[in-house]
DNA sequence: TATGAATGAGCGTTCATTCAT
DNA sequence: GATGAATGAACGCTCATTCAT
């Protein structure tokens, strides 16, 4: 059987997730993602009972895709396989950066200013990936595993940004080189 | 003398830079510019056309603050000190960041999304840090200073992210620290 | 036997009346009394076809309870004990009065002003209470005792909300005691 | 000049205690209102930041014209007369009451249920009423002249809720001759 | 019969923009 | 030029009612 609810409530996260990082938080509407999900206006709420939880649901969404991710690195064998297989994953993704950053980085950069607790939502999902890298890093045997882990992750989301805001997927890619560098040339495995 | 025109379109444009960074774009009103102005709602089309155009005029002040300050280092007689200056900079706003994270970026992770002029606004501002960052690593003599340029502002603009993702200005510091060590350890002036 | 139709019928009927009568006509919804009746929304509809049938039954149920109350009168005696009787079951709800007037007159001061067939309802309602106070009147031999029956009525309903909109129970209890007093002081049985 | 701001916002508070007493608060909308006055939707809320500050200016505009009323009965020398007076205004107003009911009552019967503040304002109109009376009795040396105010109004209140359920002006013209008699053979100026 | 889910019209409200003076 | 007021097109959200099973 086609179109259970549950593929309802997934198809609308899923379309959140998509229009909401396309379109930044604010500038989507309700609409917008019915409409993506291919599901009636007044039916969204039926799953969610307002815009914010949505935007929960799409950032949970990003947990979910991101711990994903991170699972499948678990197959590889050094930390540092794992590292670089992160920034592997984001050279892929760097044509889609050129045009909307990177998913967390942005939709964290509008609820970033907020006070009303998606703010916090927004700071476990980048959580979650400083605390992966950061326990590479500790598996390498660094002890300032935690400051190299932010300042990955803050050299990624710096230049998912410019490579946003110059619409240049080659930033992003020369940027990821150097970083590919940088842990290579680290010590530890 | 009382407030000419000229104060009030001054008054207008550093109410939007302050409001629209601090709010986000999409969240602030023309009324809340108005007010922050202290300028009639309906006198502020007198000035501006549209919304957006105070939006450029937002980013355009931006623009003239950055300039100001790396002329303002000029002073200083090594390209390494000037940039050495611009960490010491950001280092100070970095309870600002926390807040609202770095007005250049938080703005042009919003309008980085757009496709109506705006985007290319703040292309143009984010290229002036970027192009004046280069220069200095050009009269260090490196080779790879566009590279280089990136690499900063990059990291920058990711820790401002984190910086206020988290609300935690350490992470501000601890960063720039890195980058102080970084610039220290290049070859050249 | 588990909860049988008819067991449905009448919690969502006894639920429409508590709930319409607490919170209005207007501001309650269908899934209001479908939650306190603990049945599904979807089939309510199964039993009453609209909402407005739903206030119509809940004003049959007023009715219905009014005439238990008044059947439960007959065993006294004479008419001014069964006219003290209700003055006295009115007052041992003035609790309930202070927080939402009475079920009957604050239902139909709502529906009073409509003009789909739930006014005439509310008259129905209305006029049993009238016609049995009336007929005790009668039976005390006054030949004004449609009147009287109208005076006491009103007296009622008039401090029902007094004592509502003041939220005050005392109001209740000092003009029951009046009316209790009008009636010892009538000539007739 | 025709229709200033004033003339504006005096229409919408005119339309508004109109519309929301005729048809009841919850029923009317803020679009009701403004077709009545002949505002645009959009701009009513440049006069009321929401429809409840409307309601609570409909119950204002109630108070204005009671106490209008009750001004002008001062001019009449004894309490006895200005009570009388009092009476046949509602007299008058009877076609009115068996259509809709007395304005301040059906208004209040569904502000009485709330808990956000418009409970007090109904309240407080309801009181100004009552205090008025309760002068009145007093000036005529009466101990009891609360609790005969109260009785008075309650009466009123009760007779008007029947007259509109029943539809019926031929009870408020009764039971106010009624009353009539009553002060009529009152103790006192 | 029973029920969670679906539907769409409509509500209160906001706001960029325009108007009248 | 300056300004309070006006305008209307959305937007987020609610809810009576209907549908599919």
């Amino acid at each position: 059987m086609a179109r259970t609810q549950v593929d309802k409530r997934e198809r609308l996260v899923a379309a959140a997730a998509q229009v909401l990082y396309e379109q930044g938080v604010e500038k989507t509407t309700i609409a917008d993602i019915a409409r993506t999900a291919e599901v009636p206006v007044g039916n969204v709420y039926y799953y969610f009972k307002t815009k914010d939880q949505l935007v929960e649901a799409a950032m949970e969404e990003q947990a979910r895709a991101l711990r994903a991710m991170t699972d499948a690195f678990e197959t590889l064998t050094t930390p540092k396989a794992r590292l670089k297989a992160l920034l592997a994953g984001w050279a892929e993704q760097r044509e889609q950066a050129a045009r909307f950053g990177c998913p967390t980085g942005s939709m964290s950069a509008e609820l970033g200013k907020r006070d009303d607790g998606l703010n916090r939502t927004a700071a476990t999902v980048m959580g979650l990936l400083v605390d992966w890298v950061e326990r590479q890093f500790t598996l390498m045997g660094r002890a300032d595993a935690r400051e190299l882990a932010v300042s990955l992750v803050a050299s990624y989301q710096g230049i998912s940004l410019l490579t946003n805001v110059f619409a240049d997927p080659a930033l992003m890619a020369g940027q990821l080189r150097r970083l590919q560098d940088w842990i290579d040339a680290l010590d530890g495995g």
